[in-house]
DNA sequence: ATCATTGCAAAACATTTGCACAGTA
DNA sequence: TACTGTGCAAATGTTTTGCAATGAT
């Protein structure tokens, strides 16, 4: 049964229960399936996109929105998911099982391509390390135009 | 009288009186308080200091908060200020008058360390290329902890 | 004179919180 | 059992919008 397939979810599974129990939360129905659904949607989710797939998937759950930004933010300070911000409308949270990559977020479709990076990293590390400065984490967003809707213009 | 202090700050108006003709909108006394205020502090702005600051600058003009948030959009979208979003708070903005630059922001106090990153972009219009992306900004934000944070705890 | 802009208040969103009840350990 | 989590609705915070009056060209 547990085949190869969900190795990685499972893995983020006990993950998330160890940070649970380490913090002496309880592992319920309701965090479980908002973990499992951004899985299962390979996707970049606003809180209110994830909400609505939640209670698409898991009707009898009857999952409240206040759930879905709790463990969100929940996932996020545990470093389990990242969120982007950009444009006007809120943020976008993605499940951080991927290795390390940054975004180019088309403005005209909104589309996100993610790419990885190697090499700009060592950068900044010298940048920060000018000013003293500990690094935790960073956010590289590329603006632009897609290769689709360029077409289209 | 058009020494060279307040050189940068009438190439900025320009700017702006230009934009507004452009479009077939009004020069008007509110649109320009906003952008003297910000030019005059030299700050990270969220729609709301901003608001402030202009009041208690100019209390005689009785600007309001929504002229501030529109001012700002116009001023976005025509390139002369950015903003930068972090953290659960909205966004926070800057005059586009310097450099190119990014930003260090420290998680603890917020502080916002700018930085410039002579050779990083390079790097970014190679991988915008190989996806076929045509950029037209970006956005880099490095989180950390600053020194004055690291020594306090 | 014409038409955009303004301040105000209301509306629209996005997110958080208080509370009584339900569920986990 | 003890205590945390939940849904709901209300509260909060941020940004936008409709409108009548004002101001710029």
């Amino acid at each position: 049964m547990a085949d190869i397939e969900n190795m990685e979810y499972d893995s983020l599974l006990v993950r998330f229960k160890d940070i649970l129990k380490h913090n002496n939360l309880k592992f319920t129905k309701q965090r479980e399936v908002v973990l499992k659904t951004m899985y299962n949607n390979d996707e970049h989710f606003s809180p209110e996109s994830l909400y609505v797939l939640v209670k698409e998937t898991y009707p009898e759950l009857n999952v409240g929105i206040a759930t879905v930004y709790r463990t969100l933010n929940l996932l996020e300070e545990s470093d389990m998911v990242t969120s982007l911000s950009f444009g006007s409308s809120g943020k976008k949270f993605e499940l951080g099982n991927k290795p390390h990559h940054d975004h180019m977020i088309c403005k005209m479709c909104d589309e996100i391509i993610e790419f990885e990076d190697n090499g700009i990293e060592k950068k900044q590390e010298e940048i920060a390390s000018k000013y003293g400065f500990k690094l935790t984490s960073h956010l590289m967003q590329l603006y632009g135009i897609c290769k689709k809707c360029q077409k289209k213009q």
